[in-house]
DNA sequence: GTGATTGTTCGATCGTCATCGTACTACGAT
DNA sequence: ATCGTAGTACGATGACGATCGAACAATCAC
């Protein structure tokens, strides 16, 4: 049986801009959220070409999650994470697009 | 004569959105960004209230700049920020608009 | 079971940055 | 010229965070 489950993450009325920002500034995590951005139904950790070991990757991950960006669900060995757009659509209308509009 | 000169700052083009990201998520910074939100025509850097040193002050003043979120003139011994609302709009379109929605 | 795959956690290191006080500059007023 | 005001520049400190390697955990394949 493939067990699922989803790890912890912040309320939408938890998230603070704040710590949205300050998540998406880095650029290694900001790499994460355009390669999510561009994947809907989600990526798992291992398939992110990322300059960085593995447990940075990890790091950057937690980061992302605990500051409400993104959702991480297991499947199996893998874990699948998304962006939450909604969430963060009805929280800081257009912040999202505007950041995925930049220039690479 | 009221002489008046424009502090250094990056064009358009220049500005990187990881330097944007990255100055907007300092609590203090974000602060200074709402309250030039609500003052379209500039505030002085005394006139902030903020939780910090005016030498502290100074330096979030200057990153905001170099980071392309505000814009600087001299006016006497004052010097007048602005928000390049503008400049963000054209380069993330509703970015800065997602930011100030967000409850304080 | 063993082994391989996937990913996390821990501890350490190193760099960056927010903060402050002090000294300094620039301008205006007297 | 002297004084007061507005703000910056510099140097130091302390905290946070990005990075890594190594050890650990969980699942799948055999």
């Amino acid at each position: 049986m493939a067990t699922s489950k989803s790890l912890p993450q912040p309320d939408r009325e938890e998230i603070r801009v704040e710590a949205v920002l300050q998540a998406l500034g880095e650029p290694v995590r900001l790499q994460i959220v355009r390669a999510l951005a561009a994947a809907p139904e989600g990526i798992a950790c291992g398939e992110l070409e990322l300059p960085v070991t593995a447990s940075t990757r990890a790091h950057h991950l937690r980061t992302l999650r605990e500051a409400g960006v993104t959702s991480t669900q297991t499947e199996g060995t893998k874990r699948i994470s998304k962006l939450r757009r909604e969430d963060l659509e009805s929280l800081y209308p257009g912040l999202l697009n505007g950041v995925l509009a930049a220039p690479r």
